[in-house]
DNA sequence: GCACAAATGAAAATGATTTTCATTCCCATA
DNA sequence: TATGGGAATGAAAATCATTTTCATTTGTGC
């Protein structure tokens, strides 16, 4: 297994600690850097193994990638023009724990979000 | 849009509710049923947009389709085997009005899941 | 310099999902 | 019954993220 190249930890940190591995890529070319897709996959991947980032899943099944220092938070989206706010999970947080505990589980994490329109839309 | 093919949702109560659309394919398939992948993809929508199915994801991206009752709830699923418990939202439902309305956004509907490992993984 | 292992990336392969498009099926009306 | 139009179907091609292959480059110790 090979080690990550740390300028795409970089790139992940640079694009706010949340995205595929696609946009990545995307990111560094645009930025001049010279890498290739396979070596962006093979470092995620790794930073994975290593628990330094998180792996999640779009709704359209795409993997995108969180750095795990990141303060935990939700996101509030507008589905016409896709504005994006961060917000805090307040209450989910205890309610993902009971929850979870309630039946049993164990290693828990989970996702939240609300869409709708927004004031501009 | 077109309608669901009443097969696809009988090969999915069959599969114990919870397939993916592959699955679901290759069941009709070795039972004997003449029917196309694209249908069974086209059919699988149309259900979650009548709200009869869920739609979650597997660790590898692949969805996988989940009968559901008509009461809003969200899940908790296992990351290890796949079980997945319906619970209720409990304090969440308001949380994703009370951060909605605060930020001016209407029409909100949101998404909430819990993961982690069932007590028998 | 030399050998050898690790890292890299272009290109091909994979696999799920979507799109295209020609054909077939249904059904209402003449 | 015939017919015309819209819906449903499915084979094949296209898409797209991700993985695999494999030849080349790079780095490191001797
Ligand atoms: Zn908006
Ligand atoms: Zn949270
Ligand atoms: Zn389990
Ligand atoms: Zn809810």
């Amino acid at each position: 297994m090979s080690r990550s190249n740390p300028r795409v930890l970089s790139t992940l940190e640079r694009a706010g600690g949340f995205a595929s591995a696609q946009e990545i890529y995307r990111l560094m070319q645009r930025e001049g850097e010279s890498i290739g897709l396979t070596t962006v996959y093979r470092s995620l991947q790794s930073l994975v193994n290593d628990k330094i980032v998180d792996v999640l899943r779009r709704d359209d099944g795409e993997a995108i990638y969180r750095l795990c220092g990141d303060a935990h938070h939700h996101h509030l989206v507008c589905k016409s023009c896709g504005e994006t706010v961060e917000i805090e999970g307040g209450a989910i947080e205890k309610w993902a724990r009971v929850m979870a505990e309630e039946h049993g589980f164990r290693d828990v994490g989970h996702t939240a979000e609300i869409f709708g329109i927004c004031s501009k839309c």
